[in-house]
DNA sequence: CGGAAACCGTTGCATCTGCAACGAATTTTC
DNA sequence: GAAAATTCGTTGCAGATGCAACGGTTTCCG
């Protein structure tokens, strides 16, 4: 069931199980079940509700007209993605893919735009709430993005998932493209400074699993 | 008086003379003229209402640990900041300043967690919406800071100018210094390639006035 | 009016990093 | 289980870019 990872969620932490079915039902929740490499939402396509991710890895991406593609978002289980333009109506040539198999919730902002009532404004404040997280953790990536050195911005990054892990030792939920995406940088060029970094013994690392020493 | 800039405001557009007093009433608005220079919000400052610029320039920005300080918004008339932060009551070492003379209207978000009331609601709408349109104009600067090269940056930051101003002649908000800071790069890097593109008669520029070409 | 500060472009240099290509290792698929 | 596809590190190279320094111009302020 899918309880446990929406308690993890913005939307639905600490509600009770009739709660999260009158919750469920506010926001026409419909669950969808797909394979990786499933397209959510292709360029052109309209977003008619918003995803909340129950299992696996969904990325929000763009491409520039180089064929170049760039990294919006990269949504992990129990947040959400889509729901600024959502709500706002409006419609934006972003990408939206499974990379890993998944299961998402597509929720409606239909209901918030509704009659006014206490779960209405329960959601809507937990809406808000969950936006204005969302421009914060934004707001840590363009100044992640802000460094000019892949060092800096390596370092920047660690540091982040050592704080939000709370310890040196964390798994990142990048493969390396999806790291160097992340970051802003060339794949290779990634590869590179890593292998320096822990040259140096300033980090060590396997696959996706790192460690800050020192 | 500060009516024209509110219409061009998310929060209080459309509003008639009363609804304007109301709704100024709801957020406890407070007016500060301050001159350039002025540090709306220290690093280690608690930030009890959010800001909405009436007049001047204002920006927000972080220093990180080598005195290097990165632009995080850049923020005109009639635009906020501060929302989320305030709204989360949480705190960041963010530096607020006022980089022109400037007025800045004070708005507390104490009123959202009061009692429902039409009013209320209107105002966590109008709340939402622009936090819902603030993550896309961060992800538009995700988008360019995305970019590996200057030329790549400028294109896309130039791209998205035009597209706001409506035309391909525009002024940019910024002096160099500034735009260099919002684009992620070295001042004299910009100038270099600023001029390579003028050479190559790609586009035209005096002080922060440019002109698109081809 | 005059000095100080801010702003902007230019240049030389060392280094960084994007890019392309390749091979090893791992995973997926049939 | 074998072939195909994906992932990841490495390397050579050329060009891009950060950095520091300098000078000219404009703006600010007393």
């Amino acid at each position: 069931m899918a309880m446990e990872v929406l308690q993890k969620s913005a939307l639905f932490r600490g509600m009770n199980e009739a709660q999260m079915r009158q919750a469920l039902a506010f926001w026409q929740a419909q669950e969808q079940i797909c394979l990786r490499g499933t397209v959510l939402k292709g360029a052109l396509d309209p977003l008619a509700a918003f995803g909340l991710v129950l299992q696996g890895n969904v990325t929000v991406s763009m491409d520039d007209i180089d064929g170049h593609s760039m990294l919006l978002a990269h949504v992990t289980q129990g947040n959400t993605f889509g729901e600024s333009l959502c709500y706002l109506q409006e419609e934006s040539p972003i990408h939206i893919e499974a990379i890993t198999d998944a299961r998402v919730l597509w929720l409606s902002c239909d209901a918030l735009r509704g009659a006014a009532s206490p779960l209405r404004d329960e959601m809507q404040a937990r809406f808000t709430a969950m936006l204005a997280a969302r421009t914060l953790r934004m707001n840590d990536r363009i100044q992640i993005l802000s460094r000019t050195s892949i060092r800096a911005r390596l370092t920047a990054f660690f540091t982040e998932c050592a704080r939000d892990a709370g310890g040196n030792a964390f798994t990142v939920p990048f493969d390396r493209a999806g790291m160097a995406a992340y970051l802003g940088v060339d794949r290779s060029a990634l590869s590179r400074e890593l292998s320096r970094m822990r040259a140096e013994g300033a980090i060590a690392y396997q696959k996706s699993a790192f460690r800050l020493l020192k």
